[in-house]
DNA sequence: GCCGTCCTCCCCCGCTGGGCGGAGGCCGCG
DNA sequence: CGCGGCCTCCGCCCAGCGGGGGAGGACGGC
């Protein structure tokens, strides 16, 4: 069984260039062109391809709209492999986002694009390496870029860090009091501590302050259930 | 010039091999061995290696705080290469954190292991593809993955939503009133409908709702300046 | 021993915040 | 035109929050 492919490029030369790459492999069929993203939309309806390279700057309609809607339409597994030129961040988190499952750039190597293609096609996920780094320094930088704001994190004591996590979940005094099985009060003037040293006014700055410090990160809360 | 390796594993034996697996690439050289975090520290600062493989099971210290350590001391270009057997994930984004260059299972062909050491040695970062994925999950839905409380945003009003979010910026009713030209009274009976409409108790927990349902997004906050 | 820090708890008090009910003006829909 | 939704505002009431200030006990360092 040989992996379907729909190659997708406003430029003619280039996407005939794939094409022809990807024929050097037996197990590769390509079964489609496309040279815009409508056109990529129609093409993938109909042929329902294993796997789509897509290439981002198209006229008409971009490649990441197209495989945004490709991705939400499809009703068979159609694996999205992004092709660009070059490498704005930005593109990628969108590319990863609308539903691709790879982001490699042009300057590959040519028998990289088959394996590249099968990696894909197999449900494994693709990012080119330079990208990678990326990705990588987002989640190993991003979360601490507020050095600033989480440096005075560590002004507060342990049982203050506490406080900060519990009124961030929206809880009262009284209630936090109870999770941490002291008295209201105490609950009281840890608030208060904490609000001084943070510089800040009230409980709705703490939690503020919790989400842009880190401390709590979005998607670990139940709120309003 | 070829790529001085340090190998870092608890079990002798599975040191061994990964050892002589290397040993096959003559542009890779071990120049140590170590079977603890403890060790690992020491050697690295010995032998100033380029790539370091390290696991993550090991005794005394694990490889992710020996991993953290030895990036912060380090005064030389050192790469890691985190190995493992199993993928939680919550190890992967710990050794990201901690200043690993790449994540690869222990099941990988031998020769790619030495792809991944000259990958890593390039500057380049690797992932396996099974992580890989993983890390993209967390991109492409994570931020997207409260539909069901981001849904509720819906059912605000459009001026509703205003208030959200200079809620969400820690500001009081007055300060709200003032920034949007209109009565203390009138941002009162907003915040009383939008409680309602949400289920939520106080306008702390708007704040909440509004960071998990991505209405606010880290890192586009000014917080005690 | 003394001192500092942290955690715990107390009282008093001013004020914001939020519930409740009501009201008027505007606009779009049937 | 009447109805309903939205935005605007008002008054009353009071629980909860936060400021100020104080105090005791546990612990560890000097």
């Amino acid at each position: 069984m040989s992996i379907s492919v729909l190659v997708v490029d406003d430029q003619a030369l280039v996407r005939g260039g794939f094409t022809m790459i990807l024929r050097t492999h037996p197990d590769i069929e390509v079964v489609a062109e496309a040279g815009t993203g409508l056109e990529a939309i129609e093409a993938a309806q109909r042929h329902r391809p294993d796997v789509i390279l897509m290439d981002i700057r198209m006229p008409e309609l971009d490649g990441l709209e197209a495989t945004s809607r490709i991705v939400q339409e499809a009703d068979w597994p159609v694996r999205i492999l992004i092709l660009t030129t070059f490498d704005p961040d930005e593109y990628v988190y969108q590319a990863l986002r609308a539903g691709a499952s790879g982001f490699v750039l042009k300057d590959i190597p040519p028998h990289e694009l088959a394996t590249a293609v099968r990696t894909i096609a197999d449900g494994g996920a693709l990012i080119a390496p330079s990208i990678t780094r990326r990705l990588i320094s987002r989640f190993a930088e991003g979360p601490t870029v507020n050095t600033a704001v989480a440096e005075r994190l560590h002004r507060l004591t342990d049982r203050e860090r506490d406080i900060v996590a519990a009124v961030a979940r929206g809880d009262t005094n009284t209630e936090i009091a109870q999770q941490l099985y002291i008295g209201p009060a105490t609950v009281k003037s840890h608030v208060s501590s904490i609000l001084t040293k943070l510089g800040l006014r009230d409980r709705t700055q703490i939690v503020v302050f919790a989400y842009e410090s880190s401390l709590v990160k979005p998607g670990t809360q139940d709120i309003g259930t």
